[in-house]
DNA sequence: GACAGCCTCCCTACCAGAAGGTAGACAGGG
DNA sequence: CCCTGTCTACCTTCTGGTAGGGAGGCTGTC
């Protein structure tokens, strides 16, 4: 059976998909053989224990999150359309109901109760994430392509919060289209045409 | 033993605590019994299944969370400092680590995987919160009290998503600065004494 | 080419502990 | 006498994890 995906690819697929509905104690290793169709013990042979996979997910979540980074700063230049771009994803895959969360948003809520080896990686997404809206930010500023009202720094942080409340708030609602209304504004803000 | 707190009450407590550090199945009857001091059959004496304790548990949430808002509104009358004060109130919680989350948040971002009840109690604290912020933006704009750029309920939604963001990214951090820190700006801009 | 050895991957069977929850007894107060 | 609140003791199910074995594929050596 040549396979598109390895097994361990495909238990990590489905460890997302369980970890971003449930957090971290919200599935199992039996939930993850339910899915993939294999036994509980095989996936210990993948992955040793429980942090060792959720450490590894979270890892290649942030590398891939880099690589996408990346290959959209190819396509596109101008800073406003790589935050719509940013804000664009989230809404398609909470539209979708393919990937309706961040996996590190998630995560970074249980955080006290976290193995500190997970905690140390999802707070290194957060930095990356955090550093990679500084820099669009800065160069924006720069360039007059964004319209700051703070320091690049500050608006990074502040553009990414909205990002995961407005996830937050279209969980709780259950209604995808509050994602897109609420960062509308926001992106609207830093739009430098309607400066004032 | 004339406890100020009822026993029932000290479980409530207890279970905050626990289930802002780790969400919904990141505590246990055991952790509850050896915080309160009793034994875990005795909390089914007061909540027979764990579905009632966190059910309660949100339901109290927000009815303390209404009592405080009819209070706040009671001497704050300004609506650009009614928001100061619920982001303050926030602020402060995260700064002395007493309340460092929502219940309410954390317990949204699991919300796919929650008990049905529970989930339906937690939707209602958004919808209560968001309705409050909401006609708090409607008399800003209608007053002048408050520069608004979208429709008072959007800027409520939004409003409310950088509140749960921020709290999101301070605890990711480890550093409560950050939580006002991103705020600030927000408020800035809402305040009519720097409108365009 | 044959075969031994090893490595990968998955299996069955099992384990100890923790999960939520129940049954029933006992103490104390109204 | 009953009601409230707590206890001990126990149950079932699920939890992450282990032990050991078997099938299949690759490789090195004769």
């Amino acid at each position: 059976m040549s396979n598109l995906l390895t097994t361990s690819d495909e238990i990590l697929a489905s460890a997302r998909t369980l970890i971003t509905s449930g957090g971290y104690n919200g599935f199992s290793y039996a939930d993850i053989a339910g899915v993939v169709g294999i036994r509980k013990a095989s996936i210990h042979h993948h992955f040793p224990s429980k942090v060792d996979l959720v450490r590894t997910l979270v890892e290649r979540y942030r590398e891939d999150a880099e690589l996408g980074v990346a290959a959209l700063e190819q396509d596109v230049q101008d800073p406003l359309e790589l935050l719509k771009a940013y804000a664009g994803h989230w809404a398609n895959c909470i539209e979708d109901a393919s990937r309706p969360f961040c996996v590190c948003a998630l995560l970074a809520s249980e955080l006290p109760a976290l193995p500190p080896e997970i905690a140390g990686e999802v707070k290194a997404f957060f930095r990356f994430l955090s550093a990679w809206l500084t820099s669009v930010m800065e160069r924006g500023s720069r360039e007059g392509a964004l319209n700051l009202s703070s320091q690049p720094r500050v608006e990074a942080e502040a553009f990414m919060a909205s990002v995961h409340g407005a996830m937050l708030s279209a969980r709780a609602y259950g209604t995808p289209e509050v994602f897109p209304a609420i960062l509308a504004p926001t992106l609207q803000r830093l739009s430098p045409t309607v400066a004032q």
